[in-house]
RNA sequence: GCCGAUGUGGCGGAACUGGUAGACGCGCUGGAUUCAAAAUCCAGUUCUCGCAAGAGAGUGGGGGUUCGAUUCCCCCCGUCGGUACCA
């Protein structure tokens, strides 16, 4: 009987779904495991290929855990807000909710087309109200909360303010940017304002006016994870720096918990350095410099206060609060003039010219404390205002920028550092003697940091500091589909949240998604939305992160609408055993779901503060896009030139013809004949009129025009051109020939003779078979394709190249899986996604290759059937039977233990073909193989399972164990070596002693002829392994 | 520049703890079946030389450790990804 993928995957599905065999309780006896993928943006373009190798292997985990013994969770849902929907909705005009609803239909239709076990009855959509509900009241409770350095965790801020209302903030050891300092009867006497700006320093969800990533053609800032290149992510457009109020997450709080956070995750090195890299520790000092003439000091921030004695002036960020205070009357306009330069460059121009050296000398002057000297306070680009504190001590001996610096504007350098020591050693080693360095001259520079850092310690002037890379993110999008603040401002616009009875804030309908005239968030164009009775509504919504930075826990309790989640579900769950999603998520979404969910766990809500134990990053799966190529103008020219030698008239290329004013050039002209031909394209020559056949008249020659598209339609047989040729020259008059309009000429890979007359181009993968072109698919799919003519190669077919490029729809190598399944079933589909190679690497996708996991299929196939009908017998296995499916069952346990999908499919094959060759079609060995296999390829299992008459779904079966005893061999093949190169194998006895197989081995006759005359040195003997045998 | 991956046949890839390099599959070659094709089945397929037996080379390159290295160490090169005035 033929194996019908089709037949039986459709039954099985409707069978899954009727019986709701993934629905997971939250009740159950067995142990938990949570096995989460990353949550989708449902686009507008679908899945390809690419996209489901992370499902895939995790429904595979799933399904296996769950046969062996464990209630998986393995949930789906979708990241439903965001800047595309909103994006379409402007340019096409339909409305988010729908184009979102649209795609997400989409996306479920091609999910279950895979077969996946998700459980749906948990599906979560961050869009729906029941969801951002609960979006909505996290937030609350960041605007709620501090984060108290002494606990190390997030505390209500009613704490804080009961203690500033007994002593002020003196003793607060918080979280803050806030400076200065205030006695308890400073806060009690100030103004509910007054206190709500002083807290706003302090509470973990802040409004703030930031230096923000504005993008202004899309309208909205963007975080810095949503920009690549100085450009946004999605788009590519242009983005600047500008100061707006905005809504920011006190997630630098959490930089140090998060760095040691992931000395207990289990994820890949790469991984965990990329989110190091990003958090971006750094120990240092802080350290406060005079000012000359002023009463403040400027804080600055330094890794090396050992080089302070070398700081020989001072920079300043641009933005820095200070800048305007300190600039002098006489540099005053030098500085307006500079700012308004840095002002005037995008963030791609600052990124791009990072070695061009710009700058300004305010005319103020710092103290250097320890040296006492006045020091120059420059303004410089090169100083970020979100670094440190956007002031540097430069010291141009030790550091690069400083150095540069120093040298474009001619200022002081004095060496401190001695590194004659350390030739191999660079500026930003710390290595070497201090030297030209006051009190610590002669240190070495790792004692001269702490000296210096005690020295200002003692005067009061510094301290040890850590800095972090790691912004606070900001919150605040000007955009419509997203989470609405539930957040309300008073006349003095201070905010209050909206109480918990309230939530959810809904999102109220709008059809202009376009910022309002005053280029405020589209929300503002609800003036009876915004001006609600208790105060002025925020308008701007919140990003994409917010709704995806604790789905997972959702998913846990999805349908609960007293709470975000239950105690008693997030104590099942606990945390997401296994992660699996693509590497693009690396910093965003995985930092800042670490962060919330640290938060939650300071707040008792959650019990763990990692969330996500194991992560996996699948690789991209590469488009192999396929090339045509098409002969260009050049190509017709040098055909015809070719073709015109043949034809008995003397042609000349590029010829004058006519004289003095009247002189022209055409393509080719022969002057005995008086014929004059120019080539062009169709269209171009059809704009030819009758004044140009009368200007060749004029100078009596004859006018013929010829196509490029006439010279590829007869480019096999060029008589009718020459007879055309020929014919005008008689009658004086050629027209070009208007059938052969959208005729292009095809040239065969391997034909091409110079690369400069053809042009390369894209050619849709789905109508290209092991490289060749289907040609009579090719003319149907192009209407200018449609008149193709070729150049096919020796064998008569037409050769493409290829290249592995990324998946997208300009490049024609999308391939989409809904018609991989369509062709050769989900099964086939999931283990070829499998088979392609190891999940976490890279690699492209080749649809050829299918065809071997298809008659792997068939072949396991016909193992229950013939062509008469079932086949199994229930008869006792030999031992090889044994040997041949424990050996199996063994290594894709192992394999699936260490997400290495590719090889147990390999086992499989193996398995299959072993079993074929030996005829062997018993029921005990079948069924083991039937449940071993479901995990990957759970329809046929399922109909299988049920075929050798089980009850119930064949996923929860009982995983086969394998059986060591079986796989014990009698004897083992040795390989021999002479020198380490093997020169023959040779049967021993499993038990056979080092002496016997050594002695034995020497006996062997081809050991004898390659140890001949030789001195054998040493004899190695590893026993069950190998021999070698060292000659010399 | 810095950080991280990665490099094995024509192609995707395999090789568990240093022990028969190329499993499994694609493709290709030859054969069987067929009127023919598809499908299926059998055999072969790292490269070089050789009719063959066989010999030599071989896991990006160069060195090293070892009886033995795709695997461990050092240096270099290519490809991919991240990041970039971070004080």
């Amino acid at each position: 009987m033929e194996y019908k993928p089709r037949e039986i995957e459709k039954k099985w599905k409707k069978y899954w779904e009727d019986n709701e065999v993934y629905k997971v309780s939250n009740n159950s006896d067995r142990p938990k495991y949570y096995v989460l993928d990353m949550f989708p943006y449902p686009s507008g373009s679908g899945l390809h290929v690419g996209h489901p190798l992370g499902y895939i292997a995790s429904d595979i985990f799933s399904r296996y855990k769950r046969l062996k013994g464990f209630n998986v969770l393995h949930p789906m849902g979708y990241d439903a807000f965001g800047l595309p929907a909103e994006q379409y909705a402007v340019q096409i005009g339909v409305h988010p909710a729908e184009s979102t609803r649209k795609n997400i239909n989409r996306y479920r239709q091609q999910l279950d087309n895979i077969g996946l076990s998700f459980d749906w009855s948990r599906e979560v959509q961050t869009c729906d109200p029941k969801y951002y509900k609960w979006t909505q009241w996290i937030f609350i409770q960041l605007f709620q909360h501090y984060y108290c350095n002494d606990a190390d965790k997030a505390r209500p801020i009613t704490e804080l303010v009961e203690a500033f209302s007994k002593e002020g903030n003196a003793r607060i050891n918080a979280s803050t940017d806030f400076e200065g300092s205030f006695s308890a009867d400073d806060w009690n006497n100030m103004s509910a304002k007054e206190q709500d700006d002083v807290l706003s320093h302090y509470r973990l969800a802040y409004r703030q006016v930031q230096y923000v990533n504005w993008c202004e053609a899309l309208g909205t800032i963007l975080a810095n994870d949503e920009i690549k290149d100085g450009v946004s992510e999605r788009g590519g457009h242009p983005v600047e720096r500008k100061p707006m109020v905005q809504w920011s997450l006190r997630t630098t709080a959490y930089a140090q918990r998060l760095l040691d956070g992931l000395e207990r995750v289990d994820w890949s090195e790469a991984l965990k350095t990329e989110q190091r890299n990003w958090i971006g520790r750094s120990e240092g000092a802080k350290a406060f410099f005079k000012l000359k003439g002023h009463d403040e000091q400027i804080e600055i921030f330094t890794t090396r206060p050992d080089t302070i004695f070398g700081a020989t002036f001072m920079v300043l960020a641009p933005e820095h609060d200070w800048v305007d205070m300190i600039t002098t009357p006489e540099q005053r306009a030098k500085i307006d003039t500079y700012l308004d330069y840095v002002g005037s460059r995008s963030e791609l121009q600052r990124m791009s010219e990072v070695k061009k050296i710009t700058g300004e000398f305010t005319g103020a002057y710092a103290i250097n404390p320890l040296t006492g000297k006045e020091i120059p306070i420059w303004v410089a680009e090169y100083v970020l205002k979100d670094y440190g504190t956007g002031a540097i001590m430069a010291v141009p001996s030790d550091d690069e920028r400083d150095n540069n610096f120093a040298n474009h504007f001619g200022l002081e350098i004095i060496p401190v550092v001695d590194k004659s020591d350390y030739p191999d050693a660079d500026m930003k080693d710390k290595v070497g003697k201090m030297i030209n360095s006051g009190f610590v001259t002669g240190m070495d520079v790792k004692d001269a940091i702490d000296a210096v850092i005690q020295k200002l310690e003692e005067d009061g002037i510094g301290a040890k500091q850590i800095n972090y890379k790691l912004r606070d993110a900001n919150f605040s999008r000007q955009r419509y589909w997203g989470e609405p603040f539930p957040i309300i401002f008073d006349d003095e616009d201070v905010p209050h949240p909206v109480g918990v009875s309230e939530l959810p804030v809904e999102l109220p309908a709008l059809d202009n998604f376009k910022p309002t005239s005053e280029g405020k968030a589209p929300l503002g164009r609800l003036e009876d939305w915004m001006n609600s009775e208790q105060g002025r509504r925020e308008i701007d919504t919140m990003p994409g992160f917010a709704g995806s930075s604790w789905y997972f826990l959702r998913y846990m309790d999805a349908d609960n609408d007293d709470e975000f989640i239950s105690q008693e579900a997030v104590n099942y769950w606990q945390d997401v055993d296994l992660y699996v999603g693509g590497k693009e998520h690396a910093v965003g979404h995985l930092l800042y779901s670490r962060t919330w969910h640290k938060f939650f766990y300071d707040l008792g809500l959650v019990p763990t503060d990692e969330p996500f134990k194991k992560l996996i990053n699948q690789g991209m799966i590469g488009g192999r896009s396929n090339f045509v190529y098409r002969a260009n103008e050049k190509f017709a020219e040098h055909y015809l030139e070719e073709q015109l030698k043949s034809v008995s008239h003397t042609f000349e290329k590029n010829k004058i013809i006519g004289e003095g004013e009247n002189a022209f050039e055409v393509d080719f002209a022969c002057e005995t004949h008086k014929v004059a031909i120019e080539l062009k394209a169709l269209h171009r020559l059809e704009r030819y009129d009758d004044k140009h056949h009368e200007q060749f008249e004029k100078l009596d020659y004859t006018f013929v025009p010829i196509a490029t598209e006439e010279i590829f339609s007869h480019y096999h047989d060029f008589s009718p051109i020459a007879e055309k040729i020929k014919k005008a020259t008689d009658k004086g008059k050629a027209e070009p020939n208007v059938n052969t309009k959208d005729t292009a000429l095809f040239v065969s890979q391997d034909m091409i003779e110079d690369r400069s007359m053809v042009t390369k181009l894209h050619v849709d993968v789905n109508i290209v078979h092991h490289d060749f072109l289907d040609t009579d698919a090719f003319e149907k799919s192009r209407t200018d394709f449609r008149r193709a003519v070729y150049v096919l190669n020796e064998e008569g077919k037409y050769k493409c190249s290829h290249a592995i490029e990324k998946m997208s729809k300009s490049k024609f190598n999308v391939v989409n899986p809904d018609d991989m399944v369509d062709q050769y079933g989900a099964d086939c589909f999931r283990m070829y996604e499998m088979f392609l190679g190891p999940i976490e690497q890279g690699k492209p996708w080749n649809t050829e290759g299918i065809n071997g996991v298809q008659s792997f299929l068939k072949k396991f196939y016909a193992l229950f059937y013939d062509e008469n009908g079932w086949r199994v017998v229930d008869e006792k296995p030999t031992a090889e039977e044994l040997k041949v499916v424990h050996a199996c069952i063994k290594n894709v346990n192992r394999d699936i233990e260490r997400f290495a999908f590719n090889t147990c499919v390999s086992e499989f094959m193996k398995c299959t073909n072993e079993l074929r060759r030996l005829k062997s079609y018993k029921k005990s060995l079948l069924q083991d193989l039937v449940v071993l296999l479901a995990p990957f390829a759970p329809h046929l299992c399922e109909e299988l399972w049920h075929e050798l008459g089980h009850e119930g779904t064949v996923n929860l079966a009982t995983y086969p164990t394998h059986n060591e005893d079986y796989l014990k061999e009698s004897a083992i093949t040795y390989p021999i070596s002479i020198n380490g190169k093997k020169r023959a194998t040779y049967d021993f006895p499993i038990d056979a002693s080092k002496e016997d197989i050594e002695k034995e081995a020497l006996a062997l006759d081809i050991i004898q002829k390659w140890t001949e005359g030789k001195t054998i040195r040493k004899v190695i003997v590893v026993p069950k392994r190998m021999v070698n045998i060292v000659v010399g």
